[in-house]
DNA sequence: CTACATGCAAAGGGTTTGCACGACA
DNA sequence: TGTCGTGCAAACCCTTTGCATGTAG
């Protein structure tokens, strides 16, 4: 599950490439917190990121992982899980179907789609646990939320 | 988006079914609760479904909503976006992959595919924004949280 | 009648913010 | 050296919990 070595070098590598890019300044902190995501092979949330690199910065403090954690997902250069910055949201349509997704104002729809309900779960993937059912999550710009639409 | 009448109904009276069965007893607030969710197009969260239930019954609570609102989800007449019940979590695996993702703990494990990392997105869903990309999500229970793991 | 559900209010936990100090460029 | 980033602590917001009262079965 962790990158190797190699892919871990070249993951780093973008992060100080891309950062510098922005204008975004190197600092320690950040360089760890980049070292720190790069290398997990989970998806950690942002107290077990600041637990990893307060081992080697033991004055970091937990604001400024969060702050350089929205930098490098601004820069598209790190995802989260779900939908950023949201609050719990239900849904009442039990029928298959599945959604699309606006990464930066969280705006879900559904759509039904007769070739995404046909999917099979890989095989691999059934040694991780009990499958339920599969849903196609497409991440893109709501109308409201794409660049465009701002004339 | 909303659900047809006839839909809506047919939804309200598998609530109340089910609901029965489960032997939960069947307040005015969960039924107005469950009309609420079930005619709900879009996917709110606990404040929306409270504001628009509380129109009709004045003195309901917050957290008689979101108490409900776990209670469906438990029975399965529910579903969440994203995990319920987790903080935010960060993926610096940048390249194309999949998630299984465990409803229960919120566990998430990449895993790669060629054929979902094909998917085309349906002609329809790219009216409602600018695409970034197409991921599948395998909802089930990982080994941990199965029934059949715990002996 | 009795067990379970509700409402209230206060606690809890994750995330954000204002401000003075510190460090990259 | 100037500007941006950091650390601290308090604020903020969503969600949960304890307890006395109310109500479905």
């Amino acid at each position: 599950m962790k990158p190797e070595t190699d892919e871990l070098e070249r993951r780093i590598q973008r992060f100080e490439c891309e950062l510098r890019q922005a204008g975004v300044k190197l600092t320690h902190q950040r360089l760890e917190i980049c070292r720190e995501i790069a290398g997990a092979g989970d998806h950690p949330d942002a107290e077990s990121i600041f637990k990893g690199v307060r081992a080697r910065v033991p004055t970091i403090s937990l604001d400024t992982v969060y702050r350089t954690l929205w930098t490098l997902l601004d820069l598209g250069l790190i995802n989260t899980l779900g939908i950023p910055q949201e609050r719990m949201r239900f849904d009442g349509n039990t029928a298959l179907h599945h959604h699309f997704v606006c990464t930066r104002c969280g705006e879900a729809r559904d759509f039904y789609s007769e070739d995404f309900d046909k999917l099979q779960v890989p095989t691999c993937v059934q040694t991780y646990g009990v499958v339920n059912k599969i849903q196609v999550e497409v991440r893109g710009l709501c109308l409201r939320c794409a660049p465009t639409t701002d004339p």
